[in-house]
DNA sequence: CATCTGACGACCG
DNA sequence: GCGGTCGCCAGAT
């Protein structure tokens, strides 16, 4: 897994939206999980439009330690995000990263050979 | 090669 | 809901 997919993937999320680590890691299927998807963005390139702040923890938690937690909040609050405490309204900011015009499709009990 | 350290997350009490 | 544990894996030492 090149952290490029993940940056990549990262450059979409809409100004005011969030996505998380986890969801990150499943979408890209990234084999460390969450924890090395955080790894990547510790290391992001700055300078390179990768919006960095859009990705929290589980759940909508801020858990960016200083030096950069307090940045990440303002840039969020600054883009309407509201932040209570240490945590954001995931179900309300969420972005999903699945292309979910795809929806599960429920398979039907095909019809069933009525026999007479 | 052995250990340690995380911008994680699921679980459990 | 909150803290503690444990599993995860890629660098750094």
């Amino acid at each position: 897994m090149s952290w490029d997919a993940i940056y990549r993937l990262v450059k979409r999320i809409p100004r005011g939206r969030v996505t998380t680590y986890g969801e990150i890691a499943r979408v890209l299927k990234v084999r460390g999980g969450a924890r090395v998807v955080g790894y990547a963005m510790a290391g992001s390139p700055s300078g390179q439009g990768i919006p960095w702040h859009r990705v929290v923890g589980a759940g909508g938690k801020l858990i960016i330690r200083e030096p950069h937690g307090s940045l990440q909040r303002r840039l969020l609050e600054s883009e309407g995000v509201e932040i209570l405490g240490m945590r954001i309204n995931y179900k309300l900011y969420g972005w999903p990263p699945v292309r979910k015009g795809v929806r599960k499709r429920v398979r039907r009990p095909a019809k069933i050979p009525r026999r007479t």
